[in-house]
DNA sequence: TCTCTTGAGACAAACGTTTTTTCACAATAG
DNA sequence: CTATTGTGAAAAAACGTTTGTCTCAAGAGA
């Protein structure tokens, strides 16, 4: 304030005028993590030594002592290849897109921690995103490809998705697996035996006795709705029985689409002694309308739901359900996700083991009063 | 076969023989992302004009048109700058890591949104991990680090946190950010105005007439808990009321853990005539038990809970709950994450506004109003 | 003796940014 | 007519890896 003093001098006093910038400055300094020119130091070899080494280069010609030096050191000094500079080189960042509607939705705890299970075992870097994400920013794909953050993409579609956000992908050619869609073509896909499941869930109530059986489907234009009808009704079929088309509906998977199928069928007359469900969050709809409605779940009607999740223990009654391999679903498409970013060849895996399997509960039961016992055909 | 061919030719004959390879070769290379040195041969600058001018550098002397046409080529090429070269040279990557237990706990809906929300405005990448993964990998922090994948963390802890694996962040002095917990000093923190979500619940019940009052909590050595527990007390105390010592239990804030306390305060002997329960999922487990025992609610019983979400409108009663901000506590817990990590200060934020607010629902009423009015049942 | 091979490993370039430094040129001052 | 100062921009280095190419020595084969 009094006179000029030289830079120097005044950068100084800048320096004191703001007490705090001389605390932070080394707080906010961190550690160097440790790099490959540390490994390589501490196991006496080059630079590029190490990294061959460490990479399991086949093209690397060195003592087997030299190679567990390196690995020594390395694990000495907990190095982690910074990823910034692999991915420069390699142009691959090992980070794959998650893309799932509704994280939320309680049977996706399974299905990511499959996902999870599979991106540790591949040493992996699982990038989540939920789908609505893409509606409030349609740049989201593009951007994380062109900016090199991830790979590939793991994609679970759902009818209100954004398809023009997927057709990035097919243009930059980036890989990419669709799970439980067999709708996009040309794109690989990993998909769950939904056939299987509800010919389980469906043969399980006509086991208990029921005849007049229903079905909660999804919408009409929904590829795994009209799938998962087509089992039930081949199920029934198979069984001889036909199938009453006011007991069939189709409003969606969502839990107020449960309660409305059911609601309508209530006031459309006489129900059926059960129902097969075709989603879980539905089925958690029919209860709870059922509860609205007065109707006893399972003394007067049962239910059964294709899939399980935990709030199924939950719900009142505790819902009778088929428990699908979604962790193996998860880890099997990223697995698949790498075999194609690998290769670039499309594939479509169809995941039967573990098979479906019947979690009873409390939302189905024998059918009343009538113990007809039919012989079992298949 | 016949002839030994020249090498050229031999080259085209190998790939008839594998008429993928010709399609497939192509196929993974895909096309490259626009780069730096795209925008600036369009905009016929220099490739550092073209970063200073894009990345707005106060240093950059250049003509107002000059910056124009770059980011006019910018936008036509969708430029994206390339993570890994900005990382390298930055040594920040522009992705935080989230970790959240369980989350599929329906009541982190809204944080996650929030926290996505925040995201999209500093324009940084949320790395989502369970924070069962810690489990399995407890280096997964650490490796996060020293990949360089994340520049600092957002951390939801829990009493089975694994404390040891947060440790890391604190020696490698990587920023992080602790929503909902005041137990991990020297860490940042952005919390809830529970005190206040407890005494809004509980003047409700007041308010309803209802004097004899209890609370169900989270145990007893968890910070959280007992700071709602005190909240709960206060508000008693401030009318005049005394708790009762049977009425008020701690068995945690699982589903499980509040069938538990609503069976034990059963089997204990006479009711109160209200709860208030600390926590979604508990609460929804008092809803369950209450159906289990034939306890009808709110008839002879009313429930409010901490914390709403989706699932409190599908339990049955649908349950009152206070709404607290949760997507406003993932908002600032991003801000306040990237906050820390540019100046190294430390800071503690409370979110109060906007306020918590009650969301009445089904599981609430009046007292001495038990026979007049019953939930809509057909 | 001379060339070849092989083993064991080192050199150096490249990946796409950011940022410090340098440069070319014109306008002004002396 | 030469120094100085702005102005506008280009050069170049650095970040941490991976990987194609080199080196160097020792032995093999002729």
């Amino acid at each position: 304030m009094q006179t000029r003093a030289e830079d120097d001098e005044s950068i100084a006093a800048t320096a004191r005028a703001f007490p705090e910038a001389e605390q932070v400055s080394p707080d906010i300094r961190r550690p160097r993590p440790p790099q490959l020119r540390d490994v390589a130091r501490a196991a006496d070899v080059s630079i590029s030594v190490a990294s061959r080494a460490l990479n399991r280069d086949p093209n690397l010609r060195a003592r087997e002592t030299t190679i567990e030096r390196v690995f020594a050191a390395a694990r000495e000094l907990q190095y982690r290849a910074n990823a910034a500079g692999r991915s420069l080189r390699t142009r691959a960042v090992g980070a794959i897109g998650v893309i799932l509607p509704d994280v939320n939705n309680p049977f996706f705890s399974e299905l990511l921690s499959g996902i999870e299970e599979g991106c540790d075992e591949n040493d992996v870097m699982p990038l989540f995103g939920r789908a609505e994400r893409l509606n409030d920013n349609p740049h989201l794909l593009r951007n994380l490809v062109n900016e090199g953050r991830a790979d590939g993409f793991l994609i679970q579609p759902t009818d209100v998705f954004p398809a023009a956000a997927f057709r990035t992908l097919a243009v930059d050619r980036v890989s990419s697996v669709f799970l439980n869609s067999h709708s996009v073509d040309a794109q690989s896909s990993v998909v769950l035996d939904d056939r299987a499941g509800i010919a389980l869930a469906t043969r399980h109530l006509l086991d208990l006795g029921h005849r007049r059986v229903g079905f909660v489907g999804g919408l009409p234009d929904n590829d795994n709705a009209s799938l998962r009808r087509e089992a039930f009704e081949a199920t029934m079929a198979a069984m001889g029985l036909t199938v009453e088309r006011r007991w069939v509906t189709d409003r969606g998977f969502a839990f107020a689409d449960g309660q409305r199928a059911l609601g309508e069928m209530v006031d459309a007359g006489e129900l059926p002694s059960a129902l097969v469900v075709a989603t879980h969050n539905a089925a958690l709809g029919v209860l709870r309308e059922s509860l609205t409605r007065g109707i006893d779940i399972p003394t007067s009607l049962s239910v059964v739901s294709l899939h399980d999740s935990p709030a199924a223990a939950y719900s009142w009654p505790a819902l009778t359900s088929v428990r699908m391999p979604l962790r193996e679903l998860g880890r099997r498409a990223v697995s698949t996700l790498l075999q194609v970013m690998d290769d670039g060849i499309p594939r479509h895996e169809f995941i039967t083991d573990p098979a479906p399997h019947l979690v009873m509960r409390e939302s189905t039961r024998e059918r009343g009063l009538s113990r007809l016992h039919t012989p079992r055909r298949d």
